[in-house]
DNA sequence: CCCACTTTGTGCGTACTTTCACAAGGGCGT
DNA sequence: ACGCCCTTGTGAAAGTACGCACAAAGTGGG
């Protein structure tokens, strides 16, 4: 078999000693998917206020910027260890790099994009892509009018040399961006290449076996669930107060 | 103030509803949102077995095309009402009506798109848009050298003309793909011209009052969950199992 | 009309999240 | 050194979400 299952109770466990420096902490093995999810909105908003020099911040302060209760925000970061100073707050810069640590940012990830039309070419043009660890390998894609066209200085590839390039270039990411009746294939292709991690745009569930990760973007739920709570919003009720930023989780 | 929040608390909560006077069956009022974010799959997994020509369907089949747990499946439809008939399964072309009632997509919602780059392009080109309910009412850009272009068949107006849009076309919802920058002002903008639900691009926390609801959709930080997933997948670890896929939820 | 069989709807235990509230830790002024 | 004040880290409570297991409900055959 092979398809469902949402979140995944992470494990925990072993872990010998960290590189940290002095005052590491032990860190557990074993971040909630919650927490995983908020780390990259809290590293954004560290490195916007490493960016104004800002050296230290308070959960409260953090949290504000994040969106977050920072009840919520202290508990999270409690997962990654203890790297606030009481009465003080965190220091920004050691910050980031412990979370960039989690998130396994110190390391290069390279990505295959698949399919090149509207969505996969504003991907690839897309800059803040490499700004964080992320790498697009190749851009690759069925149509043989489009292959050898140069997108975002990358020349398309054709989708028949996707497993020489997950080899080659050492893919660990694969981005689908295929009309939806392409997509199962070539997330077949991917995870049959060695990918197991796998981005997909296009608007379907795709089956994958167990151990492969696949996190969707769907527009037209994203959509639907707006409209869902719009129309409350307008069904008589004065209730229904949602609020801010809602985007994936797990 | 404003500000803040990630997923919002989900209202349901309160809301007693004294309403429905009539028999206790019916449907409460406050589906979970966890359950919201699921229907839409639904619906389109039932979509796709009504164009080929299948009457009724399980919860087992069902689940299994939507990649659920049927059990999961079955309790959210509950949410919805008694549906479905024990023995036989539900009627594909009436859990359509159903969902896309509770959904809201029985009525047409009118969406501006702000800021006609790549992304932005994109979007607008974008067939699935009006497949349901969705119309594109207007495409608004600040850049004047664009402005006037037709893109998918629609001109891009100028963004000074949001609010006039807004109320001529009667948006309810707003896109944001401008950069981070300008996305906060843009999002001011909706709001004071009366949308209350909002769909943004850029990768940062838009700050909003109660009542208006907003969305992301962020590529970076996507990018970095499976970072994290693929980091302890390599290391060491033989474990980790994530599994299918994972969107977004409340 | 009754029975065997299928599938729904849901009670219940478990697990995960969020939030509150506060004791403990740490810096700083005196 | 001492004590005050600020902020972290976290136990515990409350709220949600999941998925199992099964009684109830409906179908079709005999
Ligand atoms: N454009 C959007 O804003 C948007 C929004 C949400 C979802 N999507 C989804 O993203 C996907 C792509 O959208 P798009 O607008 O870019 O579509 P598109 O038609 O412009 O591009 C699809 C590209 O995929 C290529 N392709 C088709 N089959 C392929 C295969 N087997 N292998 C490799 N490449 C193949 C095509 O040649 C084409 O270049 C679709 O599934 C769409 O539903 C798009
Ligand atoms: N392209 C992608 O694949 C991608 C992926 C993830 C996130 N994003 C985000 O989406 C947003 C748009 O990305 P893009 O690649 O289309 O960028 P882009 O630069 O191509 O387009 C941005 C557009 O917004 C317009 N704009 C700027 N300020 C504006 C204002 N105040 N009012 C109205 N319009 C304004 C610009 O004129 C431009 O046309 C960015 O925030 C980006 O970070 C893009």
């Amino acid at each position: 078999m092979s398809a469902q299952l949402q979140n995944a109770p992470t494990i925990a466990a072993q872990e010998h000693t960290p590189v940290t420096p002095r005052t590491s902490q032990p860190r557990e093995r074993g971040i909630p998917e919650a927490t995983v999810a908020r780390l990259p909105v809290y590293l954004r908003a560290l490195q916007a206020l490493h960016e104004s020099g800002t050296p230290t911040v308070s959960s409260e302060d953090l949290a504000e910027i994040a969106g977050v209760n920072s009840a919520k925000l202290r508990k999270d970061l409690s997962h990654l260890g203890s790297y606030g100073t009481r009465g003080v707050g965190y220091e920004v810069e050691y910050l980031i790099y412990q979370i960039s640590r989690e998130l396994g940012l110190t390391q290069d990830w390279s990505v295959a994009i698949v399919g090149i039309g509207n969505l996969g070419r504003a991907l690839a043009n897309y800059g803040g892509f490499g700004t964080r660890g992320f790498r697009i390998a190749a851009l690759l894609d069925a149509d043989v009018s489009i292959v050898g066209d140069k997108v975002a200085g990358l020349a398309v590839g054709h989708i028949d040399t996707l497993e020489d390039v997950v080899e080659k270039e050492n893919v660990s990411i694969g981005v689908i961006a295929t009309p939806a009746s392409a997509a199962q294939g070539v997330c077949d292709r991917f995870i049959e290449a060695g990918v197991t991690s796998v981005l997909n745009f296009a608007p379907m569930v795709l089956n994958v076996p167990p151990g492969v990760d696949v996190r969707k973007v769907d527009l037209s739920i994203e959509l639907q669930i707006l409209a869902f709570h719009e129309q409350r919003k307008s069904d008589g009720h004065v209730e229904s107060g949602r609020i801010g930023q809602t985007g994936n989780a797990r």
